[in-house]
DNA sequence: CTGAAAGCGCTTACAG
DNA sequence: CTGAAAGCGCTTACAG
């Protein structure tokens, strides 16, 4: 065995002298397809072997300058631990045939170019005990952890305890300080729907809001108020009614809000399910959209332009910020110290939901 | 240490005696979340640590009735090798909106169930070149694969080459025998679409047949031709227009259909797509679906039941079909020999947009 | 067929 | 801060 400032000096040809045949000091054992071990790093940075993984696993009690060098060489030659696979891990609630796909394209178009596979797990309601998901996809031991579910506390320490770095999708709740998350700007998309409608010249815009206890939907709704102001409308508390974000829920909601005496001309939905609601509601009572009620929807689904006529909505951007939670949750998981928090921005589309009042 | 013979009689005891502070023999080292690990078992059924490797790595080189205890000890305690890749590979060209989660689902529901993970992989066009997704899936030594994309004869070789064993979902070309595969009974579906427009009594149905090189499309236009003839009906070869499987190619098939002189009075679209098609078509033309003209689509997708009026269609099982594409690919990896070649039955759902042509 | 021995990549606890 | 030592789960090559 060499010692350690024989290392130092001459690393990477004393390797290839004490262990093999080899010709390129590139590659350990001179062969290009063998994967780089903890003991080549160590040997090539002329340090122990705990030292790197101290270093890779981020845990302190490495001088700066070491680290330094340990990290340098690790990306030089793209070290991974050979049974840390080269996986993350994508985990759903439950898999959602309107919203899941445009996540998991953004994960996979991110993940592809990083070469990490992408492993989908749905945790399913807590009653539905068939399989450990959780502990199964720890067991897994993945790179990293992009969350559309809601985790616990709990779950989320877990992660923590075993190094396991998360980004959480859409928070619907708030987080403490420091959890990592991608959203959209659900307050500024509430409140360009709320806009777009006033510019058209609608006095009676009503929302349909969602449960409180969806962090986005209290937003939308604020963004629905803050836009009426500024238009110098004032906030009738009976054109706000509550509602589950199902299409059932906005269909229930707007046959409320549309069989009063004094009926608004354009009703802001909290999301595309409860828009769908009101085109229901409106057949039911003979409405015709836009010209007796305009319609604006948030998410932008792929139905919203199906649907006939298609659907004013507030877009989010599910795609990119299914990219952005993935480029952050493999930069913490490379010990990298990325931006931890961000909302993508909303943009309306408008279709053919929504006119002017006049036309009415 | 004990002897081999000391170990058989009280295997779980002597566990306990030698490593630890236990009250549970149930559990090695007497602690419930700590993971099994080969040595437990060798100790529990009596035999050494390389045999209880080779029975989990279904290598040879173990008697018949010694790789029989050791089977039953790894089922019973659920033991899984702590680094091996518990994961199985679904693998789409692309992603789609319309049909993709509803597959993942079928998916994800077995995986959980056996517990193993899902890789979801896109291979995307093959210009485009980001990523070496084939490779770095080969890299992950996959237990299975589920493909929904329609892999070359090449890949197929390669997988073979590998032992990795593969179902292709949905195959739209002729597979060579031997390649395990579900699908649909498209050509039962394309039959059921027509007999169920036949005894409303239209006379004049019409078929959007797809793509003469999609296998699916030729069976659902067979199906079509089958229950005209069964109904006494000619095949009128003017009803049979070409399109491709979009809502724009049903809208100028539509269109092209019914501004004929003699129009049908129903179409069968091959697919929902299409039949979004036929509904854009009525609009512009001014026709009323069902009263003016009966539509059936194919596929059942999300979007049939949200639109005005909801389609009446063929549902494909795609949940169901995935989820026995993967039993049948895990049984495979298992080294099982399951019935290699499926078709999950079609059924007709009746919603809106049929209707007899007497209310015409 | 079986398992002792050597070895691999990596982690942990701890002495200096 | 550093790394020698012990240890873990597992695999491989091979002696019996």
């Amino acid at each position: 065995m060499l010692t350690a400032g024989a290392m130092m000096k001459g690393a990477r040809l004393s390797y290839a002298e004490s262990g093999g045949t080899v010709s390129d000091p590139e590659h350990p054992k001179g062969d290009p397809t063998r994967p780089v071990t903890i003991s080549y790093i160590a040997e090539t940075a002329g340090v122990s072997i705990p030292t790197v993984s101290k270093v890779v696993n981020g845990r302190p009690g490495v001088a700066a300058d070491t680290r330094a060098r340990v990290e340098a060489l690790i990306s030089e030659y793209g070290y991974r631990k050979t049974n840390r696979k080269n996986v993350m891990e994508l985990v759903f609630g439950e898999l959602e045939d309107m919203w899941g796909m445009e996540i998991i394209r953004g994960v996979e178009r991110v993940a592809r170019e990083q070469r990490v596979g992408v492993v989908l797990t749905e945790f399913g309601p807590p009653q539905d005990s068939v399989g450990h998901p959780i502990g199964d996809m720890l067991a897994r031991r993945p790179a990293c952890v992009v969350t559309v579910a809601q985790l616990s506390q709990e779950q989320r320490d877990e992660l923590q305890a075993k190094d396991i770095p998360f980004v959480v999708f859409d928070p619907t709740t708030e987080l403490p300080d420091g959890v990592p998350y991608v959203g959209a700007t659900n307050w500024a998309g509430g409140r360009s729907a709320t806009r777009h409608l006033a510019q058209l010249g609608h006095r009676r815009i009503a929302m349909i809001a969602g449960p409180d206890r969806i962090l986005g939907c209290r937003a939308r709704l604020d963004g629905y108020r803050s836009a009426l102001e500024v238009a110098g409308l004032s906030v009738d508390t009976d054109l706000v009614v509550r509602a589950e974000l199902t299409t059932q829920g906005g269909r229930v909601a707007a046959l409320d809000l549309l069989s009063g005496p004094e009926r608004p001309t354009a009703i802001f939905a909290c999301n595309d399910l409860q828009a769908l609601g009101v085109y229901q509601a409106a057949r039911e009572l003979g409405l015709r959209i836009p010209a007796d009620v305009s319609v604006v929807g948030f998410d932008d689904l792929p139905v919203a332009a199906l649907v006939d006529p298609p659907l004013t909505t507030v877009h989010q951007p599910l795609n990119q910020m299914a990219a952005a939670a993935t480029e952050m949750a493999l930069a913490l998981g490379r010990g990298e110290r990325p931006q931890i928090g961000l909302e993508l921005a909303t943009t309306l589309t408008v279709r053919e939901s929504t006119s002017s009042p006049a036309d009415q």
